[in-house]
DNA sequence: AACAGCATCACCTATTCATGGTATAGCCTG
DNA sequence: CAGGCTATACCATGAATAGGTGATGCTGTT
């Protein structure tokens, strides 16, 4: 069974030869090539495509709004943004949206299909500059380090386990210990953190 | 000029497998290879690796613990971690804590070294399935929204204020208002979340 | 006026958590 | 080997939290 490809792509020469690239690929299947993403609910509740490739650069409605509605009503759909630009905010923007992945245009024919077959699969093609990047808008406290390598890895453990809710009985049993020796864990990590309660812990091991 | 690369990894025959690779490959420099990361902060300062691969799971102190501090003390250095689990927490956790890539350990030798190169570069390369990961632990906020407009403005800021790590009766003199009503809100809060301890709620709350 | 939703307060019971003390065993370091 | 750190485990007591039930007053809406 092909894998049913739309592809919104405003420049008519880049849309003509995705396209094509996807016509002419085996496993694919083209169910949609549109200039812009005014009808995308529309376009892909009629033609259900098992994968978008959305330029991020539309005109007028702006593809990442797109990724929103795409991601909210069709859920199962996987979205592969397409960008000239190397831009941050963009970029976070768009996977926060729901977008799966995310190539530059200057992307090889074989790796776009090769892309679009990896986010069929459930992964999530991006190169590695975009990947750094999204890393990069990750939370490195590095305050909060001072106080977590105080921890030791069992404490550390036990926070974590804390942390998901769980209480003292769960995480013995997950940990596969004393509910005692877990109490004495907290105890340390009390004395460590200076806090009187699992909550006041978790404000301060992730602010 | 070769890219001098440290090794952490407990398992020795890994251990030396990726010593011969990084040995036998032009661009590299291997300037050490450990079986545990204890000293990881003094073998940095000695030998001045640009790259570091790390075993997530390296006995004693934990591989992500030793990222926090690698990353704090020498934040130029790029840190690869090496892992055989296909683990959500423990990915994210490493990148919160400054690595910039990650690979699992069935990598073939060209990739590794292909990755090495790359997160020198300024890249962060990780296998499609893992970027997946990282990009589910975005902010969706389609999903998180529902639960948080059940709440009604008053539980809102009854759950703000525990979230700080305060106590009931802490709250309810920021609220001047009643221990018992602040635990009539709670009550409710969990009914709402499905939940049965504040940090539970928490849990759900801000994920 | 009746109703639903929200915020407020109270009482009772059972469970969980916080704190202190005490103890054993393994590991590494000086 | 002594001393430090970590992980493990138990006991006892008081404080905090969770679950249940009930009640008042103030909003809106129907």
């Amino acid at each position: 069974m092909a894998i049913r490809v739309a592809i919104y792509e405003d420049n008519r020469s880049l849309r003509e030869a995705l396209s094509t690239l996807v016509t002419e690929t085996d496993e694919l299947t083209l169910v949609g090539a549109y200039g812009d993403c005014l009808h995308a609910n529309d376009n892909t509740y009629r033609h259900q495509p098992d994968v978008v490739l959305m330029d991020i650069d539309l005109p007028g409605r702006d593809g990442i709004q797109a990724v929103t509605g795409l991601h909210r009503n069709f859920p199962t759909v996987e979205v592969l943004m397409l960008t000239v630009f190397d831009d941050d905010d963009r970029v976070f923007r768009s996977l926060c949206a729901g977008a799966s992945g995310y190539l530059l245009k200057q992307t090889t024919p074989d790796n776009i299909t090769d892309a679009i077959k990896s986010v069929y699969a459930g992964g999530a093609p991006m190169t590695p500059s975009i990947a750094r990047r999204v890393i990069q808008t990750f939370p490195s406290k590095s305050t909060q380090s001072a106080d977590l390598d105080l921890l030791t890895g069992r404490e550390s453990q036990v926070i974590h386990y804390l942390a998901q809710g769980m209480s003292y009985k769960l995480v013995a049993a997950e940990l596969a210990i004393s509910i005692e020796t877990v109490r004495t864990h907290i105890k340390r990590i009390y004395e460590k953190l200076h806090v009187h309660s699992v909550t006041e812990a978790l404000a301060k091991y992730r602010p």
